[in-house]
Order: structure tokens, then C-alpha cells, then sequence
DNA sequence: TAAATATTTCGGGTAAACCCCGATTGATAA
DNA sequence: TTATCAATCGGGGTTTACCCGAAATATTTA
């Protein structure tokens, strides 16, 4: 597993102890650390339980990561913020399972088989919020994704800074941050700056 | 303890197992439970280690009706996020210690240790931003209000209005609105309109 | 692989926001 | 009865934001 709480590493190493069926082989508070250790023991884990919070690399990232090397670990996602977007995203990178952190052991237990078994575990109060989500995306299409370069641009404004600080700090003109903003406003169809910096809360890119 | 996780209270659990000085005598899912026990058993608890997100009654809150009820019970806010925000109403509730989840063994059983000797104990980390926060509070000592009129120009603001429309919805001048929008940035301090924002989310003057 | 679409990059010109002054009126506090 | 504050405005200038257009890469799709 990794995670970067030492807490949540000693309680999920806890929990699975008793358990003769499931042995946690070893954990790791960053992916960077995951990463170095997996590239020298590739078949070493059968899944993966993985943080989606974590320093520098973040869960997603690190599950794209993964995906992409081909990479036969199984990956659960484990969340403390269980909003549509982190389930998400989650799936999207490659997830095979999303679980809550106040989940119980059983519910932990449970996860951890279904995902080694090849099936898809969803936590058991966010099976709603999947399904309310896939009916929507039934009727409209789905949410544009921005790309880094406007999470980049989008941050700056979030931080409020103004379009030469941005493009001072980007080392890019003036001219290009307000080209990204437009296309930003358009994507997430924004109408205010006030809009901006509601969705830069709701997306934890900065605090309330 | 309390702490709606049950792997963070497995965790916590696990920690504290070998240590002869400190005991985890029982542990609550929520604020509820808890209450109910500490009024059978008023005594029972030192320090109480209390998660600041708690389903219906948050941690804050709890905090805040146990200093009120005169409970000796020295409380420990555990927390995920770990903003100004939060460090502070925890301090203003009553809490003695503030510590950020990602903290290490080490660290907690310190602070347990410090809380229970009656003294504050801040995560390694937050001592910074409370300092730097301290320091704000020295300059300015109390938050200024709002007059009427500044509000109803703040909440144009908030909701995305130009000038001119704030100035067209209130029949006065758009000069007026500038005068206005420059004494509301001086009171409160504002820097960018990103805090005004915010400022206006936290108020409840705008919808998140 | 060619075509279509998206991303990232700019410039010119105009509208809006912001700043630094100053000023008046009425209400309220020292 | 002065101050102070709240609310109202103007002149004049600088800075910033925004709209229209466009071009070079990148990426995706047919």
C-alpha cells in the first residue's frame, strides 16, 4: 500500500493481521518509493491499495503511471474526499476499485478480493453517486477536461494573480494567458471570475 | 478517542498499543456515542484525541459544548486539512493541540503527553502559519463590519457584477462603487478578488 | 497518412477596472 | 462643536482585462 499517512498505513496493517487470506507484503508513504521498489520486484503485489492524497505525485497520477507501463497490480483506491470528481477520476485513470476511508474492515476486506478477482469494487455509499453520475452522463455530455496548461493558468487566477504575473511567472506573454482563459470559460462554461474561483474550491486547488 | 475511520482509530489503536504511559481506553465513531458514555463516566477520560470532520456534529463543535459543559477533558483535534482556518476555530473552540493527520508516532504520543500536562501543543509543521497569523492579529486586532451598504456592493461583487451594473441595480454612481469596493478591500484586508470571494462563500453571501 | 480538431502561442484595439487626488452632505460620536 | 464616518460623486490618468483575429504545433480521428 501506499499512503502517507503513517496513521493509515499502521491501521490498514492492523486490520489485515488477522487475516489469513490477505497479507499486506509491504507499504510505502510516497510513489515515488512505490515506484522504485516496483521496478525491482514487478510481480511482487497482486493489488495495490493507494492514497489518493499523496505528496508530489498524487493517486491518480501514479494509477495512469502504472496503466501505462502495463503494470499487472491492481490498484484500490482509497479516499478520504469522496466527490463525484475523485471517483471519477479515479476510474478514468484506471482504478479497479474506489473505496471511502471510513469504511469498515469487512467492507476493506471485501475490496481487496473483489479488485484481485478482476471486478470493479465501488464503497458502498458512493454506489449512488456513480450511478446518479452515469445517468447524467446518459443525457449530456461529459465535463470538459482541462489541460495542465489551464490548470496552470486557472491557478494563477485562483491565487489572484493578475494576467502579467502569470505570464511572468509561465514565462509566456500576456497575450497566451488571455487566449487560456477564454478557452477555460468556454470549457467549463464560466461566466464570472467568481465562477473560477468557486470551481478552484470545489477542486481543492486552493482552500477556503 | 473519536474519529469516524475506522481504520484511523485501528491506527491510533495500533500506535498507542506499546506504550506503558499512555492507554486508549475506548474509542467512538462519532460525537454522539461519545457524549453519551462521557455522561455516564465524567471521569473516565485525560485527552480526549477528536477528529475535526465528524458526521453531524463536527469536532469543532464538540469542542466547543464540552468547555462549555466544564469538562476536564483536555481535547487533541486531529485533522486532515490543516489551513489557518481550521487551526484556528479549533484553538478558539477550546482544543489544546492541533495535529495534521501525516504526523508521525513520535509525534502524536508527544502531544498527547503535552496536551495532558496542560500545555498547547501545535503540529510541527502549523506552528508557522499560527505564528504568521498571530503576528495579522496584532496589526489588526478585530475584523471591522461591513456597513449595509458595503455588503449589498460585496455581494454585487460576489455574484460577477460590473461596476456599472452594481452601479445601474443601486441608481448611484459607478465612482460611488469604486469609493465603496476601496473601503471594503482596506477594512477587511482584501488583496486580490479572489478574497472577496471568499470572503463572500465563507459569509454565506454566495453558494460554493 | 491525410484531414480535422485542439492546444498553445501571439498582436492590435477598446472597454473596464483601478488609482490618486479632492469634495460635499448628513449623521453620529467625542 | 468639532471630529469622525458613511455615502455620495468628479477629474484625469495608468493599468489591466477583454474581444477579434490569427498562426504554429500537437493530437486525434477518419
Amino acid at each position: 500500500m501506499v499512503d502517507d499517512h503513517e496513521i493509515v498505513r499502521d491501521g490498514i496493517r492492523a486490520l489485515l493481521m488477522g487475516n489469513t487470506e490477505i497479507r499486506l507484503v509491504a507499504s510505502f508513504p510516497n510513489a515515488n518509493e512505490f515506484s522504485a521498489y516496483l521496478k525491482e520486484h514487478p510481480s511482487f503485489f497482486d493489488v495495490l491499495i493507494l492514497d489518493i492524497s499523496l505528496p508530489n505525485i498524487s493517486g491518480i497520477e501514479l494509477t495512469r503511471q502504472l496503466i501505462k507501463e502495463n503494470s499487472k497490480v491492481k490498484i484500490l483506491m482509497l479516499s478520504a474526499s469522496t466527490g463525484k470528481v475523485y471517483i471519477e477520476n479515479a476510474l478514468k485513470a484506471g482504478a479497479k476499485g474506489f473505496l471511502p476511508k471510513d469504511c469498515s474492515r469487512e467492507e476493506l476486506i471485501t475490496a481487496i478480493k473483489q479488485v484481485f478477482y478482476k471486478n470493479i469494487y465501488i464503497g458502498k455509499n458512493l454506489e449512488q453517486v456513480v450511478l446518479e453520475n452515469y445517468i447524467n452522463r446518459l443525457h449530456y455530455s461529459e465535463e470538459e477536461e482541462l489541460t495542465s496548461r489551464e490548470v496552470e493558468i486557472l491557478t494563477g487566477f485562483a491565487n489572484g494573480l493578475t494576467y502579467n504575473e502569470i505570464a511572468d511567472q509561465l514565462n509566456i506573454s500576456k497575450k497566451t494567458i488571455e487566449s487560456h482563459k477564454k478557452n477555460i470559460f468556454e470549457k467549463l462554461h464560466f461566466k464570472t471570475n467568481a465562477d473560477l474561483i468557486k470551481y478552484a474550491i470545489k477542486h481543492h486547488i486552493i482552500e477556503l
